[in-house]
DNA sequence: GCATTAACCACAG
DNA sequence: CTGTGGTTAATGC
């Protein structure tokens, strides 16, 4: 939007209405993603043509929280871009109890995983607020792969970021106790998620401890600590940042 | 031994 | 769904 830093008000809300005429007539008529203004970093780098084949290929739906975008066990024929708002990625493990593994912001793909590998989900994916979604064959976004290397380049680099959070997710949960793993989490859904010092408290209890590893018992009992000891202020389900210094430090001894 | 950590259980808002 | 209290098992000093 740099060309309209001079331009006189009229023309700056001209263009946002016109802007926004646009997006909805793309949402009732075919995708079209080549004016889509949520695109992913990796679809910016596709051609016209290639955007347009894409927007094909591509199904828009918005789902409510807590509809599942896809589900452990089922077959998967689609790579799901989470155009707005949060997803939580979860599996069931040996003892059928849910674990989330992350938290999906927006802008990113879900189930990228599965495009070349098993054709059956092997996690699940579902909202944790209002969302919309597009629903991308796995046909056509190979093809894109196969056809477009500043394309694939984009989606390698974030795939290597993820594997990267992942491994460090993973070292912080084998090193760290409760107490830490809590503290670490907190902060991811301030630092990276929602970028600000006070933030909704999406997941139950329940959720929150499926993703430190613990029980709803032990969360509970450890943020009553964090908020008597003043690291965190919480009511209803806002949670404030008070003490950054201290909530990381925990975060990074343990 | 004793302290700490965290799971499990039960019960009540 | 959430918070609290009691109990218990494992681990560390």
């Amino acid at each position: 939007m740099v060309f309209f830093r001079y331009a006189p008000l009229e023309i700056i809300c001209w263009s946002i209405i016109t802007c926004r005429k646009i997006y909805l007539m793309d949402l009732r008529s075919e995708s079209s993603c080549a004016r889509c203004p949520f695109k992913s970093k990796a679809a910016a780098v596709l051609s016209e043509e290639e955007l347009y084949m894409l927007g094909k290929a591509c199904v828009e739906v918005s789902v409510n929280r807590g509809d599942a975008f896809f589900r452990q066990g089922t077959p998967s024929g689609h790579v799901v871009y989470l155009k707005e708002g949060l997803a939580r990625i979860h599996k069931k493990g040996p003892r059928n109890r849910d674990q989330i593994l992350k938290i999906a912001c927006s802008g990113t793909y879900l189930g990228i995983q599965t495009i070349l590998g098993d054709v059956v989900n092997q996690y699940s994916a579902s909202a944790l607020t209002r969302a919309v979604a597009c629903y991308i064959r796995v046909r056509e976004f190979r093809w894109l792969i196969q056809k477009n290397g500043d394309f694939a380049n984009e989606l390698i680099d974030y795939i290597c970021r993820e594997e990267l959070s992942h491994f460090n997710r993973l070292v912080s949960h084998w090193q760290k106790q409760l107490t830490g793993r809590l503290a670490e989490t907190l902060l991811y859904f301030a630092e990276e998620i929602f970028r600000a010092r006070e933030y909704p408290m999406l997941l139950t209890r329940q959720e929150l401890a499926s993703m430190v590893g613990g029980t709803r018992e032990s969360v509970s009992r450890a943020m009553k600590e964090f908020v008597d000891s003043g690291i965190i202020g919480m009511n209803k389900k806002e949670i404030r940042i008070l003490k950054p210094e201290l909530i990381k430090k925990l975060a990074n001894s343990g």
